[in-house]
DNA sequence: CCCGTGCCCTGGCGGC
DNA sequence: TGCCGCCAGGGCACGG
């Protein structure tokens, strides 16, 4: 489930790796990943060449001659460069170069979105127009302003886009832990100080994490060969009945708004 | 506007 | 060994 740090990691490696190629031709293998007319996208897509590759919370953003094309990989899409191999089961949507070479997209479960807007009003549209900060540039004011209106637990103020931008599953249980706040408190009892205390150990957490290329769980296959070590960094994530490396009591894993959620129950309160 | 629920998808896994 | 049914979850549509 790629978040920020995994987003930000697959932007370096692919503006190395294919900054200054050119799209002379898009395949698509299941349409449904495009959210354009897929007429319209194969059409302004042509001939258009990739100058740069930014990312904004989750999303990636190409920065083409006259379009930018907005990205969001979800649970499970990835790209991969390859030449002149066969085209696999998953491998949904192909760029081809001038040069010959091909981007695909690969996503065993089809969540992933794929958006050509123009270069001149694509923050104005959706979907960058309702993307909220990163945690880096939220204001703690603005922010506490925020969590005082909301009567539902932290954790899904955290996961919600609109409000703070980039974290996900992942990286709200390691930020949560950090700030030591259980993920079942609700928004508005949160004070200023907690309020501050999330925002900079969501910074901490992202940072650190980016540093380390992401966070590989699901090792099967990687992006571009990509292999995140954030997986031995996480304090709580994924660690069921494992020892809380700061107290020793066992983290316990429940349910929020669907999620799988890890607490440590006596640092988190 | 606010919030909860269901949906999109498919591989992997537990149970029998 | 094989099959069935459920689970994982980011973000949106929809409904109360």
């Amino acid at each position: 489930m790629p978040e920020l740090p995994e987003v930000e990691t697959v932007r370096r490696t692919l503006e190395l790796a294919i900054g200054n190629e050119e799209i002379v031709e898009v395949v698509e293998n299941y349409s449904k990943i495009i959210t354009n007319d897929i007429f319209e996208f194969k059409k302004s897509i042509q001939n258009q060449k990739i100058h740069r590759i930014d990312r904004m919370g989750k999303y990636l953003i190409f920065i083409l001659d006259t379009h930018t094309m907005i990205i969001h990989l979800r649970m499970e899409g990835k790209f991969f460069i390859k030449t002149n191999e066969p085209v696999l089961k998953h491998e949904h949507i192909v760029f081809k170069f001038k040069s010959g070479r091909e981007l695909r997209y690969h996503d065993v479960r089809k969540f992933g979105t794929i958006t050509l807007l123009p270069l001149e009003t694509y923050l104005e549209s959706y979907p960058l127009n309702k993307l909220a900060l990163e945690p880096k540039d939220i204001n703690i004011h603005k922010f506490f302003e925020v969590l005082q209106k909301k009567r539902i637990e932290i954790k899904a103020v955290l996961l919600d886009q609109h409000i703070v931008s980039g974290l996900g599953n992942i990286y709200v249980d390691e930020t949560l832990f950090l700030s030591k706040i259980h993920p079942t408190r609700l928004a508005n009892t949160i004070s200023l100080d907690e309020a501050a205390k999330i925002i900079k150990s969501a910074i901490q957490v992202l940072d650190k994490a980016t540093a380390l290329g992401g966070t590989t769980i699901r090792s099967y296959t990687s992006s571009l060969g990509v292999h995140g070590r954030f997986q031995n960094e996480l304090n709580v994530h994924m660690r069921k009945d494992l020892p809380c490396p700061i107290c020793q009591t066992k983290i316990i894993k429940m349910k929020i708004k669907g999620r799988g959620t890890y607490v440590c129950p006596s640092c988190q309160d």
